[in-house]
DNA sequence: CTCCATGCAAACACTTTGCATCAAG
DNA sequence: CTTGATGCAAAGTGTTTGCATGGAG
């Protein structure tokens, strides 16, 4: 499932139709540096010369989320992005507030203990969370 | 600067001129228990019988951003929240994905170690983070 | 042939802008 | 009076919905 041809057969088999769409943005997920948004992912599609509608884009989304295939990042930006979800890949993103690059960032001790300390503090069981941070990148100090 | 009356004079102070919009916006942050929208703010001040416009709202929360009075909170609602950013007030908030409540959690021991890792390693100088964590609330268990 | 997938237009939700008027200091 | 604050209407941006048509299996 680390590979476009893997995740499109499990698709597949779990019942979802192999489309060009699909197909295509899939691929792109996975070329991709860092979560992209809607608008993103419907440009790309357009210079690859492949018609397609937003509408089509936002339900394509909306399956993949479902499918727990990508999982939605918010930079604060007043729309959503997207990115995989796989599964030994847990990271961040740092975000330049001057020249709006996004990086991942890949976490050696993340934020278990904290979890365990609101389950026992406030009996409130995490099962996901987002954490962004955003600053000076390296260039632009 | 931790209520309202010495918050609302230290803006005065640097420029803002006091209206009734301005104030009830403030009590309203001073008041509320978490994160609010901004049509949190303009219903909440209906319901005060205070006749204000949205417009009103949307450029009273830029105003407050900007003297950083207040902070933005994204809670991937597709909209933003605001709360009051005050100087020693730390925390950030569990999220319960069945009943939509929000609390907020005082952080003990911060995120500073994994902030000083990324200046080292991406030479990035974080200024501020978005951390939210979501799950289950004791009752919705 | 059966449904999921798609396109198109319209609707929605949230936020911003232009411009004329109002009111705090 | 001067300049920031406000209201209203309109527009902008991101996303969703209804409905008829298309295409994968």
């Amino acid at each position: 499932m680390d590979n476009p041809k893997t995740l499109l057969e499990h698709l597949k088999d779990s019942g979802m139709r192999m489309t060009k769409t699909r197909r295509a943005v899939v691929e792109l997920l996975f070329r991709s540096k860092g979560p992209i948004s809607a608008q993103d992912i419907l440009s790309s599609l357009k210079k690859g010369s492949l018609e397609v509608n937003k509408t089509t884009i936002y339900r394509e989304i909306d399956a993949l989320l479902a499918a727990q295939v990508i999982r939605e990042v918010d930079l604060l930006e007043g729309k959503k992005r997207y990115e995989l979800h796989l599964e030994h890949d847990h990271h961040h993103h740092i975000i330049c507030t001057e020249c709006k690059a996004v990086q991942c960032v890949e976490m050696d001790h993340d934020l278990d203990s904290i979890e365990r300390e609101i389950l026992k503090k406030h009996r409130f069981k995490v099962t996901s969370h987002s954490l962004e941070f955003f600053g000076l990148c390296s260039s632009c100090r």
